[in-house]
DNA sequence: ACTATGTAGTCGGTCTTGTGC
DNA sequence: GCACAAGACCGACTACATAGT
């Protein structure tokens, strides 16, 4: 059989299951398919992008493609075609044109690589072994708001909660330093970083925030856009501050875990840059360290009121965990407003026929009317009545949380940052931000 | 039986890059 | 030069299965 009716075989049994422990079998039916563990690894492999989703997928082409003889030949072209020209949408309509409309629609979700499955990464690892689909995984915090009890009692540490971008430094086995995000992907050319901490442990890894430098006194939310831009933008990057806040042995973050306790590790930092003063390359101080479990309000507030974005609170005795933990835990304020739902729209994928996001209308400090959306913080059950009755929610006042407003480059409106619906306010019949 | 944890899958704004007009 | 789409960064959130107690 080839691969597409196999792989179609397979989506159609996994997909009616939905027990995770159904799934992995289903899964490790296939430890000897390889060809069938290239589809899944081209599906899940961050690194793997194509330049085709849902838009470019409805556009009119009129130009003519390649043919590709299988599907294998189709995943290779758009691993070297990858910038969503009109041709590679050709090259897709040519592959699909005679396909029966299931094959098809489960071609076009590989190319968007929006197939879903219900394993990812983590299952598809777990049963053909780590390394199947590459990952990176640095420790990631849980909320404090959610997790009060379990620091009670317990010794942590207060450090500032930086808005810039997550930044983890590896040395490879030659020496040379390279710049990890969050996800994995490397930040090139950071000229002045890569200099300086040649003279940091290389046998350690550097877990940190990268901030632009600057004298001014800058607004949180504007230097966290000013660093993105300098992070985000091709060739040499200069003026960055690599905030440091962790490290740990290279071999503990390969194997996932490190047992060194949290305020030992930051030890280790602090110790590495205190002797050297490199310009670039900051400790992240301690703010508190101890039980007092009111410190972490007080200096919360403190540090919002600074226009900062608020605290971590790290569990002292913790080990480094390469996921989310409640042994790091994030501490900020969000916002409430009452904003007016002018529009609705529908959700994709498990949200199709359902209602994915509203438009709505809010107040701004200066006083006028801006517009974003909002399509997080709804109960399926939510999303399915709104749906089917948009007058319920279209025209009334909602309670949304938000963290901060925003502004764009590209005018003076305002937007607003991390926008969650909270809850139907029929009480109300007037916007305000509160 | 109940809670905690892990995993998966939606949704937001803002930025850069590549494409095509 | 401009508009648009995709992909990257920051995330927010809910749903469900299973492990743990």
């Amino acid at each position: 059989m080839k691969t597409l009716a196999r792989f179609a075989d397979f989506y159609q049994k996994i997909n009616a299951t939905s027990s995770r422990l159904a799934k992995e079998a289903i899964l490790a039916e296939y430890r000897a398919d390889d060809a069938l563990q290239e589809v899944l690894k081209f599906l899940f492999n961050p690194f793997i992008v194509t330049g085709i989703s849902a838009k470019k997928l409805t556009k009119a082409v009129t130009i003519a493609g390649q043919p590709c003889g299988s599907l294998h030949e189709l995943l290779t072209y758009f691993q070297a075609h990858n910038t969503g020209r009109d041709e590679d949408i050709a090259v897709l309509r040519q592959f699909t044109a005679d396909l029966p409309a299931e094959q098809q629609n489960l071609v076009y979700g590989l190319i968007k690589k929006d197939l879903t499955l219900g394993a990812n990464e983590k299952t598809l690892n777990k049963v053909f072994g780590a390394g199947f689909i590459p990952a990176f995984n640095v420790m990631l915090a849980e909320k404090y708001g959610e997790n009060q009890d379990y620091v009670a009692g317990k010794k942590f540490i207060i450090t500032e909660k930086f808005d810039g971008v997550r930044c983890m430094l590896i040395f490879n086995d030659a020496g040379g330093p390279t710049f990890f995000s969050r996800a994995g992907k490397s930040f090139d050319d950071l000229i002045e970083l890569s200099e300086e901490v040649q003279k940091l442990d290389h046998q350690l890894v550097y877990d940190g925030e990268l901030l632009l430098g600057t004298d001014q006194k800058i607004d949180s939310a504007d230097l966290y856009r000013m660093t993105v831009k300098v992070t985000a933008k091709d060739g040499e990057k200069r003026g960055l501050i690599y905030n440091v806040f962790d490290a740990l042995p290279k071999s503990d973050l390969l194997a996932g875990y490190s047992a060194i306790p949290c305020q030992r590790r930051k030890a280790m930092v602090s110790k590495q840059l205190k002797k050297l003063t490199l310009p670039h390359v900051k400790n992240v101080p301690i703010l508190y360290s101890g039980t007092d479990v009111k410190q972490i309000d007080t200096i919360c507030d403190e540090y919002t009121n600074m226009g900062r974005e608020g605290v971590m609170v790290n569990l002292a005795d913790a080990p480094y965990e390469c996921k989310r933990t409640k042994n790091l835990l994030k501490v900020k304020r969000f916002n409430a407003a009452d904003v007016r739902v002018l529009d609705w729209e529908e959700g994709a994928g498990a949200n199709q026929g359902k209602l994915g996001a509203v438009t709505v209308e809010f107040i701004a400090p200066d006083g006028k009317h801006y517009q974003c959306k909002v399509g997080s913080g709804f109960a399926k059950e939510e999303r399915e009545y709104f749906f089917a009755n948009p007058s319920a929610i279209v025209g009334h006042i909602i309670e949304i949380g938000y963290f901060e407003l925003s502004k764009n480059q590209n005018d003076d409106g305002y937007s607003l940052r991390f926008p969650t619906f909270k809850c139907l306010r029929d009480d109300k019949d007037e916007i305000s931000m509160h």
